[in-house]
RNA sequence: GGGGAGAUACCAAAGUGGCCAACUGGGGCAGACUGUAACUCUGCUGGCGUACGCCUUCGUAGGUUCGAAUCCUGCUCUCCCCA
């Protein structure tokens, strides 16, 4: 796996970038659909590709593990064989999953225990057993094990609970080094930054994790409840420390607006469960602005779903239609919000990515922010 | 014709003397959602007021009572059973 930087504005931290993987290469900036329980919820793989135009998506190590269980995954012959998608899969560790699943696991030295959301049984994930279950789902790009820390975090837990992320690293980098890809393709251990709010410990745990020789860098803990000027000021912080020619991974992030402030950080690839999630809750993201389909408004306005999507629902149904099936909660209106919603982060990435090469993004981003934010 | 049951807010349905502007569902109207325990969750839903509160409501007209959605009487309507 490498990456090759294809150009950086004078203006703007932002790049554009292509990253070489055996699945195939990913223009960058990215934004990597999540497909959780091995599905991109609501959309087949070959909208996925075709219409929504995504190069890499998403597993989870957790859900995959307890359901259908890795031993399923062997058998299928990986990820990638057993749900249809030939591009690239990066699959989160369950750092994630140590945070929001807070309640029903105990971190330890050793690893995390967890219970089962689904029927309470009991479960140890390691940062050994964490890279093991990956290497055998087969992910391209596998995520380190860490503590996602909550956003209002403390200064002394923030610091502890890097340094067991920095002690579990450590543990993931000689698990990685010990074992081999189950499928006859590489796959790549991204380290993950923590460290709260606290620029101090950012700033350590960047330098720290520089000094493992990676095909890409995470920065994690973020949009998980503090302030959104202190996500962008961590970025901040972090994003110079990382080495120039690896992509940088933001991890979880999230609005439209969020994204091309990161780009303009330096940020190269995203992934966020808001344009599924909030797709299948009724919330659509334009150009200009979200649309809650819900309202009232919408009730009797049959014009296209999105004039500007590049999406065939955006222009297949139209809004009160839509509204229609969200409010009655039949399942193509979850699929159709989604698939709109997907169609609108894909093309955001892809337009940053041109107006970065043609010199514009700047001027750009700051036009499409105030837009974004609007609410129709 | 005889016997029985019932009429409560947009719908359904609790409440059978004061804690009732009235439980709870549904529907409606808003809001939230950021490495997915999420087709989920939260709020509001008689009128006016930010709020304390005030006003008008439990088929309808009267009555009893300090006080009635709740008790009594007449009326109207609905449903069930038997002829």
């Amino acid at each position: 796996m490498n990456f090759t930087l294809k150009h950086q504005a004078f203006n703007t931290a932002a790049r554009a970038g292509v990253l070489h993987t055996e699945h195939g290469d990913i223009e960058t900036p990215i934004f990597m659909p999540v497909g959780t329980a091995g599905s991109v919820k609501g959309i087949h793989v070959r909208d996925l590709k075709d219409d929504i135009g995504a190069q890499i998506i998403l597993g989870n190590t957790y859900h995959l593990y307890l359901r259908p269980g890795t031993d399923i995954i062997e058998q299928a012959g990986g990820l990638h064989k057993f749900n249809g998608w030939s591009g690239p899969i990066l699959t989160d560790s369950g750092g994630y999953q140590v945070f929001s699943l807070g309640d029903i696991r105990k971190l330890t030295e050793e690893g995390a225990r967890f219970q089962s959301h689904i029927d309470g049984s009991r479960h140890l994930f390691t940062p050994e057993s964490v890279i093991d279950i990956q290497r055998k789902i087969g992910a391209d790009i596998i995520m380190a094990f860490d503590e996602c820390t909550p956003g209002d975090a403390e200064y002394d837990y923030a610091k502890k609970s890097l340094a067991l992320t920095q002690r579990w690293l450590d543990r993931c980098v000689e698990q990685m080094e010990k074992t081999q890809p189950r499928y006859g393709h590489q796959q790549s251990l991204f380290p993950i930054v923590q460290g709260g709010v606290y620029p101090d410990l950012r700033e350590a745990a960047a330098k720290n994790i520089i000094a493992i020789p990676s095909d890409g860098y995470a920065i994690g803990g973020l949009s998980v409840g503090e302030p959104e000027a202190d996500m962008y000021a961590m970025i901040d912080v972090v994003a110079p420390i990382l080495p120039q020619d690896k992509p940088r991974y933001l991890m979880g992030v999230g609005t439209p607006v969020n994204i091309l402030e990161a780009i303009d950080r330096g940020i190269d690839m995203f992934d966020c469960v808001m344009p599924t999630r909030n797709g299948r809750n009724g919330m659509l993201f334009t150009q200009n602005g979200t649309i809650n389909i819900k309202n009232k408004r919408w009730a009797d306005d049959f014009s296209p779903v999105d004039q500007d999507g590049t999406s065939f629902v955006d222009h297949q149904y139209s809004k009160a239609f839509l509204r229609h099936l969200i409010v009655s909660n039949e399942m193509l209106g979850s699929q159709i919000a989604s698939q709109h919603n997907l169609s609108f982060y894909l093309w955001l990435v892809k337009e940053a990515r041109t107006q970065i090469l043609t010199g514009n993004f700047k001027n750009w981003k700051e036009e499409m922010v105030i837009k974004l934010a609007q609410r129709l």
